[in-house]
DNA sequence: GCCGTTTTCGGCCCGACTGTTTTCAGTCG
């Protein structure tokens, strides 16, 4: 059982519970139990065997969930939700996805008007029956019926590619009303999170009014959802939903630092700031009614006695400890990167030549490149067999030869076939500078087998690192079953490096993975997968999923100078 | 349900906005 599938059974318990009016702190243990499973490197189910392992060395884990948790494992089900469930109709639970309604809500329309469908909702709505309850109203009735509409198109999170190209422009275009002096990206957007659920900006400005009118009527905004004295909602075209806030020059760093998040590093803050006789909001630190700081996040976190903590590792994993002892490691960046080591051309699905991206990568400042095209399993992309990869490695040679003054490594994506054989001969790829094996195909087999090939790969002579590991797409293809730690171990053992596939759409290794493969020592590459010359473009987003997981320059082994890298490829 | 140098009870982060109220509950981030 997957942790992820663990800790949806206990937000859906704590939904269930909240509907019913449990104890809000109780319904706040399970969810924050749900996001400490979520947030494990390893499985559960794993961990358990080991005999020295307590769940209840977790935070937030005591006896009570502890308990709840194994049993989870053992059967398959938490048995606390499966009872639950008999008393709330699913579809009741489902109504807390509109807008506007909560478990308060919720509970009323469920008692009162014996609504345990979102067709019975709609139909209540639709009969002016919504309005009449207690707590209720017209408005609230209409936005109900409008919030069914969208709960169809809802649960869709957009990529962070996307998310920061509406936020960054909607930042740039406030920055140039009058009376706006800064406006800043903030949210999950800023933490660099894959996929944003909506967005945030904050602007500086004495008087809100201005840069509130530029984003109602901002080309890219479809409606203004809400709008008071500092906060202002809006919908845009796209569909995604956007917050601005408008602050004085004073508040500016409390409300970016709150504004920014993660909401579980937030109230972590806050926390730390109550013990230290602080209060944190998002005007300032304040002790008693003296402002102490706010100007600026690093006062902030300074009058909290923590280091700056880079957006990135906002998420409440570690960060404030870390801050606290001034032990938060200096994050990679994307000037750090010297080489990339995961690239295609014309021989197989890429739309360049050898020459036209290595031209364009040393453009980038890079140092060396691996040309890297597919093996002959992907026919879709015109794979190559041994004969023709051959005559591609004799073009990049020629290219070599031109001195255009960055390192060409002759390269293959070899395809780690489904029964754990790889694509190319061994003869072959002992030919190669570089050998990135993947899977592509038969990601659903199950944990056994994609192991099995995992390990034919990290076992191969050959192979000098594994890329976008789980293969997983973004918002579309599921990630194989990997059982990350057995992987790690040996990738460790055999010096197999692991990637973090730059593609906004893939991310693989995640952060949580990428943190796991550093605690085993493995070296991580961050490469772009370019298909294109301009597919060099998406190297920050590898980077900054690199930046979530604490990495430093000296963790990913593409900022070696070449002559540094060119030692850890003759291990 | 968790947690503990105010420790086994009684706390648990903080504020804006909306709609329904007429002083506030609910929702959201």
């Amino acid at each position: 059982m997957k942790n992820s599938e663990i800790a949806e059974q206990f937000e859906l318990l704590a939904d269930l519970l909240e509907i019913t009016g449990a104890n809000p702190f109780r319904v706040r243990a399970y969810r924050s139990a749900a996001r400490t499973i979520d947030g494990l490197a390893s499985s559960v189910a794993d961990l358990l065997k080991s005999p020295d392992f307590e769940l209840t060395s977790l935070e937030g884990i005591g006896k009570d969930l502890a308990e709840k948790i194994a049993a989870t494992v053992e059967l398959g089900v938490l048995p606390a939700l499966a009872e639950m469930q008999g008393e709330v109709p699913a579809g009741v639970v489902k109504m807390l996805k509109i807008p506007g309604l909560g478990p308060k809500k919720v509970a009323a329309l469920w008692k009162e008007l014996g609504v345990t469908t979102l067709e019975d909702l709609k139909a209540a709505g639709e009969n002016d029956q919504i309005s009449q309850l207690k707590g209720f109203g017209k408005k609230t009735q209409q936005s109900i019926l409008e919030g069914l509409l969208q709960v169809e198109e809802a649960g869709k999170r957009v990529l962070i590619s996307i998310a920061r190209h509406a936020a960054e422009t909607i930042a740039a275009d406030l920055l140039l009303v009058t009376g706006v002096l800064a406006a800043e990206v903030a949210g999950s957007c800023r933490r660099r999170k894959e996929t944003c659920g909506d967005l945030d900006v904050l602007a500086i400005a004495e008087d809100s009014n201005g840069a509130m009118d530029c984003l109602a009527t901002h080309p890219l905004v479809a409606s203004v959802l809400a709008r008071g004295e500092t906060k202002q909602r809006v919908r845009l075209k796209s569909g995604l939903e956007l917050d601005l806030r408008v602050v004085p020059k004073e508040s500016f760093g409390a409300a970016l630092q709150y504004f920014t998040g993660s909401k579980e590093h937030n109230v972590a803050v806050r926390k730390r700031a109550v013990e230290l006789g602080l209060k944190v909001n998002e005007y300032g630190v304040f002790r008693g009614e003296d402002r102490v700081a706010g100007a600026t996040e690093e006062e902030v976190y300074q009058a909290l006695g923590l280091a700056y903590i880079p957006p990135e590792m906002r998420e409440n994993r570690g960060e404030l400890e870390a801050a606290a002892k001034g032990m938060l490691p200096k994050l990679v960046t994307v000037a750090d990167i010297r080489g990339d080591l995961h690239m295609h051309t014309t021989a197989t699905d890429g739309v360049n030549s050898i020459e036209e991206m290595a031209l364009a990568a040393k453009r980038r400042g890079l140092e060396y490149i691996a040309i890297t095209d597919h093996s002959k399993r992907v026919t879709m992309a015109n794979g190559l067999d041994a004969d023709r990869l051959r005559a591609h490695w004799k073009k990049i040679e020629e290219v070599r030869a031109q001195n255009l003054g960055i390192q060409i490594l002759k390269g293959i994506e070899c395809d780690i076939l489904e029964d754990a054989t790889l694509d190319l001969d061994d003869e072959v790829l002992a030919e190669a500078d570089w050998v990135l094996a993947v899977l592509h195909y038969g990601l659903k087999q199950p944990r056994e087998q994609i192991q099995k090939r995992l390990l034919a790969a990290i076992t191969n002579p050959h192979v000098d690192a594994i890329g976008h590991p789980s293969g997983r797409i973004v918002g579309g293809r599921i990630a194989a079953d990997i059982g990350y730690d057995e992987i790690f171990q040996a990738a460790a053992e055999h010096g197999v490096m692991m990637e973090i596939n730059a593609n906004p759409s893939r991310l693989d290794l995640d952060d949580i993975q990428a943190a796991a493969a550093k605690r085993y020592g493995i070296p991580i590459v961050i490469n772009t997968d370019a298909h294109s010359i301009n597919g060099f473009d998406v190297l920050e987003y590898g980077v900054d999923q690199g930046r979530r997981a604490g990495l430093t320059a000296a963790d990913v082994a593409n900022t070696k100078p070449w002559a540094e890298f060119q030692k850890l490829l003759s291990r």
